[in-house]
DNA sequence: GTTTTTGCAAAGTATTTGCAAATGG
DNA sequence: CCATTTGCAAATACTTTGCAAAAAC
């Protein structure tokens, strides 16, 4: 289960690493593909998910339907526009209550917070199911 | 366009509308199937869609693959187990410094906050783009 | 050489859509 | 009746998986 170098992983790595758009699987495979022409997106997901396992990654879920990768993996949030879909950087959560229409360049109509961990039961017990991936890991 | 009374919303409303456990379009048809054996999984999903613009429900996305619906339309936040992926309130985004393993029964990693509206340039010019879903409606 | 990674195709979820038939007003 | 809603099947979008071949070490 050692991890060995692969040119993919590296164009993947040198793509996203200085990013601040928060791109999607596909966004990154097609970028990519302009250098390695026959990647496929499998690829592509695995090597995501494996630099997320690495800790060089963060997930991000802004509901619209697919993740996003941030290798910015410092506590912050994150605003999304409903109209063109961009998912821009805010700078963290002491922010919110400034993060209204006085501080934002845009518009805020509103937000919403997702606390994650293990709940009350689950805690207690060794409790199984399922439910493992969540991309924001503190 | 005038929206006409059906049986099966009426069910899937009554099935939802005192749930605090924020069910998925699925298990609101595997609930509602009992009355309705052969109602459609797409009759449910158009009808939470229908609820949603109607403001009787609000959706929740915890970053788990799947919409979780909501009648509690007021602002408060979410917590989900990374165990059991059990979707549970929690009062208020106010409480977010608190919502720390002193005031919550199980165990808190981490969170995250998205905002969402229209980037500086979006609200500029009439700019256009597929994105429009965002469950969250203030 | 053995292990990991890749590419491809197929499968797996979650959700949406087209359309004729059923239902509502 | 005319408009809306339904059930069904097919389509779509995103992501994962199985497997033999290629690459890494």
């Amino acid at each position: 289960m050692a991890v060995k170098y692969s040119r993919q992983r590296e164009a993947i790595w040198d793509y996203i690493k200085g990013r601040k758009d928060h791109p999607t699987a596909d966004m990154v495979y097609t970028y990519v593909k302009k250098a390695f022409p026959n990647i496929s997106l499998a690829t592509v997901y695995r090597n995501l998910v494996l630099l997320t396992e690495m800790g060089k990654l963060r997930t991000v879920y802004v509901g619209d339907g697919t993740v996003h990768f941030d290798p910015d993996v410092s506590d912050h949030d994150h605003f999304i526009c409903k109209k063109c879909g961009k998912v821009i950087d805010v700078p963290d959560y002491f922010e919110r209550a400034k993060a209204d229409n006085e501080s934002f360049p845009g518009r805020v109509d509103g937000s919403f917070t997702v606390f994650y961990g293990l709940c009350e039961k689950c805690l207690a017990k060794g409790n199984e199911k399922p439910y493992e991936s969540n991309g924001s890991d503190t």
